[in-house]
DNA sequence: GTCTATATTTCGATAGAC
DNA sequence: GTCTATCGAAATATAGAC
């Protein structure tokens, strides 16, 4: 008879309290200034335990990274009664209120961060951070193309310039931890995003303005 | 009679050669792993010299980045004889031969990773970068509509929906230090932009396509 | 696996001679 | 101002008991 492996390496409640520390940590403080001393105290073990479960602080880090990639859900469900303005309104608010949530600003500084000195785990933030959300909203792009809600684009072109168009300096702002000027309001930046789409290829079906 | 101050503190050659060395190191490696050991190295001096002339790492850093930002310089003069097409592609090939340079990229992974930690450097950086070409490319954009190439829209927004435009997937994977797509160029990037912005705020002298 | 205690290295910063 | 030499703190990683 199998044992539940509840003592097992993989799936123990101090590993997961390790990793679960030192996703705070890192995305705290960053990859360097984060120690192992902190993310030991951080997880209430002693800094043998969190060896005793990953190699190295590299390791530790991409565990980390990849386990928080991995959880990445799709953030847009497409509803199909939607017109493409509303569509379009309805992915931006999502989407926005991911990019600029705390955690996905951390985690996008760190990874950008350590990027070139973990390259595996710049593709793999990439493939399931901008890469799925580029696929999922050119998706829903080419639905609403199909249904002449949209003039025939590329969707994915397409989805690259309306995500291009709702990271902007409000983004930017936000990430690098400044103010916004006085009136700036998140949701002008995704109907101005939704208007411009409209403008420039809109139908008849779905008019600008 | 006042001496030339060839041995002064503000600009003496060696103090240069270690804000150049620790221009180097900084943006190389970033500020954590970036050690005073390796600064003074590549300065060709002792760290003793360093912190004859910079109190503290923090300090340094800080005097590389102001430094980099003062010197940073209008990217883009406009050619009034231009129309909307060739001026709107001639500022986005300028802008995404500036944001793709290699220094570019590394000064700009460095300040967000540090953005929390100095503040007054992300203010900097800021202004000196994104706020400043915003407001460049605004002030252009302007001009088109005063010229009545352009519909009348907001001149920072519609500065703010271009620029956004060109920096999508090209270039978060350039950051990340990804490979491009087969067949993915900056050319068309640029072309997508501008005939975006001409089919959704360009007039009859001014057509799209 | 988990702990305490420690080895070893590296780093930021300084003392003191010149 | 500039150097050599070094201090003290903090970091990664490990040894050995249980």
């Amino acid at each position: 008879m199998l044992t539940p492996r509840t003592g097992g390496t993989r799936r123990s409640a101090k590993r997961e309290a390790v990793l679960d520390a030192a996703q705070a940590v890192f995305l705290e403080m960053g990859y360097a200034a984060a120690s192992m001393d902190s993310v030991a105290a951080r997880a209430g073990v002693s800094k043998a335990t969190v060896y005793a479960h990953f190699d190295s602080k590299d390791q530790l880090f991409a565990a980390v990274i990849r386990r928080r990639c991995d959880k990445s859900e799709a953030f847009v469900l497409a509803d199909r009664t939607l017109d493409a303005r509303a569509a379009l309104t309805l992915i931006g608010r999502r989407l926005m209120d991911l990019l600029l949530s705390p955690e996905a600003l951390a985690m996008y500084r760190v990874v950008v961060s350590e990027s070139l000195r973990q390259p595996e785990l710049a593709q793999a933030f990439y493939d399931s951070g901008p890469g799925a959300g580029k696929a999922q909203i050119a998706a829903i792009i080419a639905e609403l193309i199909r249904r002449g809600e949209l003039a025939a684009v590329d969707p994915r072109r397409a989805s690259d310039q309306f995500v291009g168009m709702l990271r902007t300096d409000y983004f930017m702002r936000t990430l690098l931890g400044l103010t916004q000027p006085e009136g700036s309001r998140v949701d002008d930046v995704i109907d101005d995003a939704v208007e411009t789409m409209l403008r420039a290829w809109g139908t008849a079906s779905s008019p600008p303005r």
